[in-house]
DNA sequence: GCCAACGTTGGC
DNA sequence: GCCAACGTTGGC
């Protein structure tokens, strides 16, 4: 799952109460089916510094709850307002997220050169999702190189 | 700031 | 339903 750290780092989500974060913002639709469809409570995340200096895997997260509206979307305040979507049929959802563990930065340079992870949809060409799913072939292989 | 790649919008 | 125009993402 990708986080922009200006928005919220791996440290702003350990320092969180809980060390929980709702992933509020997700306005796309395959990412958004991903926390509807395809997540369940306890499922490892990798938290990913995007738009930033360094991109890269930064820490580790688990899924911490099942999807739910985002609230954001009703918040005519909010950068993430959506003024076609409404409490009775909202549009977008989301899932919380627990911080585990800070990492060192896995870089994305570095994860480029490791061939176990050619087909990892986040190094694809033109991939642009937010979230995106990681097999657990390349989940072993990632918390090996972390190390 | 540039720009490739992709998603969304809206006229027809 | 097509597709041009536009907006966004995100690495560099």
């Amino acid at each position: 799952m990708k986080s922009e750290p200006d928005e919220v780092s791996i440290d702003d989500a350990l320092a969180a109460p809980g060390k929980i974060v709702p992933w509020v913002g997700v306005r796309n639709y395959q990412a958004r089916n991903f926390m509807r469809d395809a997540m369940r409570v306890g499922d490892g995340v990798l938290f990913y510094h995007s738009s930033c200096a360094e991109p890269g895997i930064a820490g580790l997260a688990e899924v911490a709850s099942t999807a739910y509206p985002d609230p954001t979307q009703f918040d005519s305040g909010s950068k993430y307002y959506d003024p076609k979507s409404t409490p009775d049929n909202p549009r977008w959802m989301l899932v919380d997220v627990r911080a585990t563990h800070k990492t060192r930065l896995l870089s994305l340079p570095e994860l480029r050169s490791l061939p176990d992870l050619a087909e990892m949809q986040i190094l694809k060409r033109g991939n642009r999702l937010s979230i995106t799913p990681v097999s657990a072939f390349e989940w072993r292989c990632i918390i090996q190189h972390i190390q």
